[in-house]
DNA sequence: CTCAGTGCAAAAGCTTTGCATAATA
DNA sequence: TATTATGCAAAGCTTTTGCACTGAG
C-alpha cells in the first residue's frame, strides 16, 4: 500500500469517526486544504478541486467546508474582509499578520488567549472557546516600496 | 446655542476638516454611530436613521460609511461572520468577547498589539496598522443556560 | 455655479437552498 | 436498502454602482 492510499484510508477514518460519509469530493477537499498553505477561501478551494474533479459543484465545496467546520476538523477564519477563509485546524493558537498592501498572509503563534484570560476583568467569567487575531499592517517588503 | 447644535457644529467641523461636505444624513448617521453603543451593522444603522430620515437611502448610509472610515472618524469591525460592523474610532485600542449563544458583545482593553510587536518575531518588521481580536465562546449567563 | 452627495433601481459578489439523481454504509 | 451527499439552478443576502437630481460650499 503506497503512501497516497494510506493518507487517503486515513482521511476515511477521520471522516467516519465525525459521522460523516467518505466521498472523493470530500478527500480531495481536505487534501487541497491540508496542503494549501492555510486560509483558502470557498472559490479557490473550488478552482484547485476542479482541476482534478472537473464536475464537482461549488456548492459542494460550501457544504463540505460547512461539513468539516462543523465536525471540528477545518477552522473558518476571517482574515478577508468579504469571503471567508478555511484551514485545517490545527492544535497551536495561532494568528495572522496581514500585509495591507500586498495581501500576504504571515501566520504567528502566541498564546493570546491564556494572556487575555488571565489579565482582563471581563474575560475572567467568560469561557472562551476560540479567538481569531489579525492584525493589519505593512509588511517589510512594502514597507520599502511605501516610503 | 443648545447643546444639541452646539454638537452639531462639531460635527460640521469634523467633517469639513476631513474634506468631506456636511449633510443631514450624514451628521444623523455620525450621531447614531457614537449613540450606538458600538459595532452597529449597515443595516441597522439604516433601520435607526430611517425613523428620522424617512426618506434615507441605504446606499446612502453605506456610502457614508465608507466616507467616514476613509476619512479615518469610523473603524469597521468584523464580529458578525457576515457583516461588516461600524463604530466610532476610540483613541484606545480595544477588542472584543463575542457570546456563541446570545450574540452579546463585550469590548475590553488590552494593549495587544504592543505585547505582539514586542514578543512576536515575526512582528518585529511588520508595521501594524491596525488589530482585530475577536474572542468567541459562552458568557456567564449563557454557561449557566447550557450546564 | 460647481462639484460632492443622495435616492432609486439595478447589478454584483458570496453563500445557501430545493430538488432530483447518484453514491455510501 | 436507507440515508447521506452531489450537481444544477435558482434564490437570498450584503454591498456596490450608474445615473439623474439635489444641495453644500
Amino acid at each position: 500500500m503506497n503512501s497516497k492510499s494510506k493518507s487517503l484510508e486515513q482521511t476515511r477514518q477521520t471522516l467516519n469517526v465525525t459521522g460523516l460519509r467518505f466521498t472523493n469530493q470530500r478527500a480531495l477537499i481536505m487534501d487541497i486544504l491540508r496542503h494549501g498553505g492555510g486560509h483558502l477561501d470557498a472559490d479557490e478551494v473550488y478552482r484547485r478541486a476542479r482541476e482534478k474533479q472537473p464536475r464537482l459543484s461549488l456548492s459542494t465545496v460550501y457544504r463540505t467546508l460547512q461539513a468539516l467546520k462543523k465536525a471540528g476538523l477545518v477552522e473558518e477564519v476571517h482574515i478577508d474582509e468579504t469571503r471567508h477563509c478555511y484551514e485545517i485546524k490545527s492544535t497551536a493558537e495561532h494568528h495572522h499578520l496581514v500585509c495591507l498592501e500586498c495581501g500576504r498572509v504571515i501566520e504567528f503563534q502566541y498564546p493570546l488567549t491564556r494572556l487575555v484570560k488571565r489579565n482582563v476583568v471581563e474575560a475572567k467569567d467568560f469561557e472562551i472557546t476560540g479567538s481569531e487575531v489579525r492584525m493589519t499592517g505593512y509588511c517589510p517588503a512594502c514597507q520599502r516600496k511605501r516610503s
